[in-house]
RNA sequence: GGCCUCAUCGUCUAGCGGCUAGGACAUCAGGUUCUCAUCCUGGAAACAGGGGUCCGAUUCCCCUUGAGGCUACCA
């Protein structure tokens, strides 16, 4: 091909009802290769399939890939996303959804009649064929020759036993028809593909796809084909599902005297037993994701990464969208599937999350508070921005998640801690002494002022109060400050409590003593 | 069953004929101002097997094995 040409390149997802991580994974490797090389990339839908098709679907992909920072130029947007974009053209077929650029349309259900022509273009050169079938026929057909242990492909009664005038009879009688794509005999096809090398099959062995359904959509070969033609697509970039029906897309090519774009089929995302990546093994949606509390850079820092890497020795984990664009190549793409390991996913997430500043993490983080137990039952002051954004600072280098944020310390947000006093012992510390002590730190609180009241100054005076033997003044401090075995150092749970809140639940641990 | 693809620590991976096979996550052990987290240090952990080619294979070729994908009027 034309190496001068502008690179083009499109993501095609379905609307099923959510974007796959796998299918995340793809739209990301087509976003770096097509900014890497300066090219444009597109969104396209394929809503090719009826049944499938799931109300809002198309809208709700359309946010969360532009949510995630996955800017395209051309294709299908939304409305409240269309600024400098004059030419939109508001889509026949899902009415928030505006049209932008000049190889439209861009959803496929409104190119029927552009894929009709094209297809009997085909049966007309004699490199398709009308085929009156049954389902239930082809169902019995491919059932025995399951049976028989061969491969069930269709046995091609429509090419050789239905005369041209049967065919003519036929449509003048509306009978049903799909129309199939003649596959040579006895052909080696060879292809290049960007990651894996050339790649060879026999014709001998493919079957006579369907082009056209007898609801009149194109079939995903027919379609795709059409449209990566006529919207001047250079890279195709898919996933491996798809190597096994190269052959039948680059005969498409070939019968239409196109020119057939460079394929890279991605390596598969697995579950951890290693089969494709599916829904019942966990979530699989980006959506869930979303909703869980990870980061966009860590999602997508992550995705692409498996599959993928720098190579060169580099030792780098940490890679921001721009980075990724800079150091993207298709020779460096995996050929082997990459396993979906939420574990590092967790660790990118905290890198992402201490990188936040407080004001960031707290927008970020407050959609998560609101859906808390602990939070909706707070009293006011808990719940507003100061004190949260106090809980954030202790707690930013200990969430993996937003939705972790606050979970782990719910006693910054009770009225009234309950717990065992055998709580409050420090080692072997008998009750008279541990009220001393308890008795000695809030003291020493009390005499800082409001003012001084800050984590520095609370550690400070502290640990100078402490000497020696920490743990015998923190231990028994911290335990009637949190009520709990483990949680952050006194000083900073006291500095998020404040002074009044902080005496107040060092005296009712006095109190349990007595 | 047929066809296609793939194969380095548990996982993500570096490696592109000569390396003590490197890094990261996870894990284990230790350290840092009580517990936790962070952080730091250290440990254990891999070239699926068999043939070639070569002075020399993790690396190139073949076979075996294993894994996965595809085999729809789904994409």
């Amino acid at each position: 091909m034309d190496d001068n040409k502008k690179v083009r390149v499109r993501f095609a997802p379905s609307p099923t009802g959510y974007v796959h991580i796998g299918s995340l994974r793809t739209a990301l490797y087509c976003y770096l290769f097509a900014k890497k090389t300066g090219g444009d990339f597109i969104l396209k839908i394929e809503d090719t399939d009826q049944k499938r098709y799931v109300e809002g679907s198309v809208e709700s992909l359309i946010k969360s890939l532009n949510w995630l920072g996955l800017n395209w130029n051309e294709g299908v947007f939304l409305d409240e996303m269309i600024f400098e974009k004059s030419n939109g053209i508001k889509s026949k077929t899902y009415p928030a959804v505006l049209e932008v650029g000049d190889f439209g349309p861009y959803v496929q259900s409104e190119k029927l009649e552009i894929y009709k022509k094209y297809v009997d273009q085909l049966v007309k050169d004699g490199h398709a064929y009308y085929c009156f079938c049954e389902p239930e026929r082809l169902e019995k057909m491919r059932n025995d020759l399951i049976a028989e242990k061969k491969a069930p492909m269709y046995d091609r009664y429509c090419l050789h036993n239905v005369s041209e005038e049967n065919i003519n009879k036929n449509l003048k009688d509306n009978c049903r028809y799909t129309i199939r794509m003649k596959i040579p005999q006895g052909e080696i096809i060879e292809a290049k593909d960007l990651v894996r090398g050339k790649v060879k099959f026999n014709t001998n062995l493919i079957d006579d796809q369907i082009l056209l359904k007898s609801d009149g959509f194109p079939t995903y070969h027919l379609a795709n084909m059409i449209d990566d033609h006529e919207m001047g697509i250079t890279h195709v970039i898919r996933g491996e599902e798809w190597l096994p029906s190269l052959p039948k897309h680059i005969l498409l090519y070939r019968y239409f005297g196109w020119q057939a774009p460079e394929f890279a089929h991605l390596p598969l995302l697995l579950n951890s037993d290693k089969t494709k990546l599916s829904k019942r093994q966990g979530d699989v949606a980006v959506e869930d994701y979303i909703k869980k509390g990870y980061l966009k850079e860590a999602i997508i820092n992550f995705v692409a990464l498996l599959g993928w890497n720098p190579g060169s020795g580099e030792t780098q984990e940490i890679f921001s969208l721009s980075d990724l664009v800079q150091k993207f190549e298709l020779k460096k793409v995996h050929k082997a599937g990459a396993v979906f390991d939420l574990k590092k996913l967790d660790w990118i997430n905290a890198e992402y999350i201490k990188k936040l500043s407080i004001d960031e993490l707290y927008e970020k983080a407050l959609p998560f508070f609101k859906q808390k137990e602990f939070f909706i039952q707070a009293n006011k002051e808990k719940q507003a921005p100061e004190f949260l954004k106090k809980v954030l600072t202790v707690e930013l280098d200990r969430l993996s998640k937003l939705s972790d944020a606050g979970e782990n310390n719910q006693f910054f947000f009770a009225d009234d801690l309950s717990y065992e006093k055998k709580l409050l012992r420090w080692k072997e510390m008998n009750n008279a002494d541990l009220k001393k002590i308890l008795e000695k730190s809030k003291e020493i609180l009390e005499n800082i002022s409001a003012e001084n009241w800050s984590k520095e100054n609370l550690e400070k005076i502290l640990m100078e109060a402490a000497g020696d033997r920490r743990g015998e003044l923190l231990w028994p401090l911290r335990a009637s400050l949190t009520g709990v075995q483990k949680s952050p150092s006194p000083f900073e749970v006291a500095w998020v409590l404040g002074k009044p809140e902080s005496l107040k639940r060092i005296k009712k641990a006095i109190d349990l003593l007595d």
